[in-house]
DNA sequence: AATGAATGAGTATTCATTCAT
DNA sequence: CATGAATGAATACTCATTCAT
């Protein structure tokens, strides 16, 4: 196995076991004898537990940038666009469960770095979102006062889908709320 | 002082400290000297830290849902009482810092107790929530297709605003936000 | 036993400990299992390691300082004070090991506590030389150009003499070794 | 760059490091990067880090050596070989950190190897005073009672000037400390 | 000759919890 | 009621040394 393989190896491993049990319940020496090599090795690889933790997150925020922009130049018209953007980012987000674990505890201490890479990337989906609000504005097909405020609002709401709370056991049905939330959406924003 | 009193003491500092540094980062100790007591006497009225956590978390759900059933019942308007659910749970929910750490890695710790609470509380909310859209939709003001997703993805978008976020050190304007969010809402679900 | 007894017995392990393996090699598992007691109890007394490093070499400049005091406050003449000024600190410098121990490596870490503690010492035994020598000037016994040059020759002559150097496995003979100093001393700065 | 080259080359690295931040708080690894060579080379010219350590005090010692033998021998007279002698001794150490940094913690692990080092170097400087009073002795120039003893007492007394105390920061003036402790030497020695 | 990779064995410190008084 | 004292169990991080290539 190669340099690069036991990177990615204790990456694989660490970000399982960050989703699973979060940050601080997940110790150097659990992911250590889950990838089944020495405690020592994974400082040789990263400088501190919390620098595993950052690249984890900083890959899963990069995986989603990347699926929302395939997904929205994909489509042609703005509420096609806005809508795999609410799609994209919902189902994408379940499986990028450490990205979600950055409370405010978390930030915290790993200030400023983490911070700015949240901030940097609310920014970008507010500008996307704002895009997107531009372009059905001016086909004729949004019809939106405050462009800016509109699009923090509707970011902010995905917010509450991102978190996959659970009810009695079973999963929200998500696919159905977010056919809700489009709902919602659009028949206040599209031009009658 | 009496012995209802110390409990309201414990109670009243390890909000304060929870609420500043988080579960995991609020010691035992912390409380205590805080509080001007030894630590052993914490656990004479508290059976763990969790114990004391729990606690705090569920006045702090009790006191929200007090404020907004109360605000609920001085409107008369299914779109005023929309409106002030949305106002008084954004308002309100900055002052429950607690209650908002309450993400998965505390969860996981502290499962079954704050689960239940939580899912219980968002089941309240949610009852709330339909039986507005159902008097709307009764009175002719609201229309809803399906009232229960509808509520769903509506308590979930607020659960987007409950986090102060923060951009380059200037919260976000939750006011504003939560206008544009109740613009978007209104002219979606009013019978036009 | 109560509190002061484990704290004293605390300081009485980590000093022979200290003086037997240094400030680096003796661990806190070390004192904690000499002195049959769980690690933690010793974080109940100390903040820190080096806080009872700094609490056993605090003690032992205290009875250092107070057996010199004591020894020259028992002689009359200036000979004699400086006679038992040498052999006071010789004979007592032995059983403060850790003091010795206290290098610059171990300055460099716990700058600047300690390193203030050894200078009001050194400035501490440098003035009592330069009064016995400038009381000898006066009563006409010392002959001394640069008092304060040379009292900052004797006592770095006298660091010297500190550190108990075997030969073979044989004690330099210590004794002898302070009555040559001694001799070397007085021919040199008595009035022919 | 040949074999022995490199192997200076670390050593060179070696003796700086040792000399700023001692034995213990210099990694292997800070060598290896100083020298911006791989860590397990310094495992092929060094079976470990106290061989490296040793290599280094030994050449300071040998060092020392020759320069003190060349300074003796451009002197005539008894009085100037001391002197020479004091001088060269005190100059030269401050060049040789890593010789002084050998305290007893160092020699419990080092044992026996440094401590051979130690002692034969103590019993060469002996002889050398030695030899230097015994001809004194012999030319008139020198009283001295106890030869032996005094030569040791002499040693010993400049040990105490190895060390670069500083007060306050500033460095003890050295220079005007060795000729005083020479005053003092003399004036009791010299055949009045 | 050179080294990247791997690690075993520490090491100081934290903290929730217990218990005797 | 109240608490001082005690501790077991964790936990992140270090570093000299080895070994396959």
């Amino acid at each position: 196995m190669i340099k690069e393989d036991k990177r990615e190896l204790i990456l694989k491993i660490a970000r399982k076991l960050f989703a699973r049990y979060g940050l601080k319940k997940t110790s150097v020496d659990d992911i250590a004898s889950e990838a089944k090599i020495g405690k020592a090795t994974i400082y040789y690889y990263f400088k501190s537990k919390q620098e595993i933790f950052k690249t984890v997150v900083d890959r899963e925020l990069a995986i989603l940038k990347n699926a929302i922009k395939e997904a929205i130049s994909k489509e042609e018209s703005p509420q096609g666009k806005l809508r795999v953007f609410v799609l994209t980012r919902i189902s994408r987000m379940h499986e990028l469960v450490n990205l979600n674990r950055v409370t405010r505890d978390i930030v915290t201490e790993m200030l400023p770095d983490l911070e700015k890479v949240r901030e940097s990337h609310f920014r970008e989906e507010l500008n996307i979102i704002k895009e997107i609000l531009n372009e059905g504005v001016k086909k004729g097909v949004f019809k939106v006062r405050k462009i800016g405020l509109t699009a923090l609002a509707m970011i902010s709401a995905l917010k509450g889908l991102e978190y996959p709370w659970t009810m009695e056991g079973k999963p929200l049905d998500i696919e159905k709320s977010v056919d809700a939330l489009l709902q919602i959406l659009f028949a206040g924003i599209e031009v009658k």
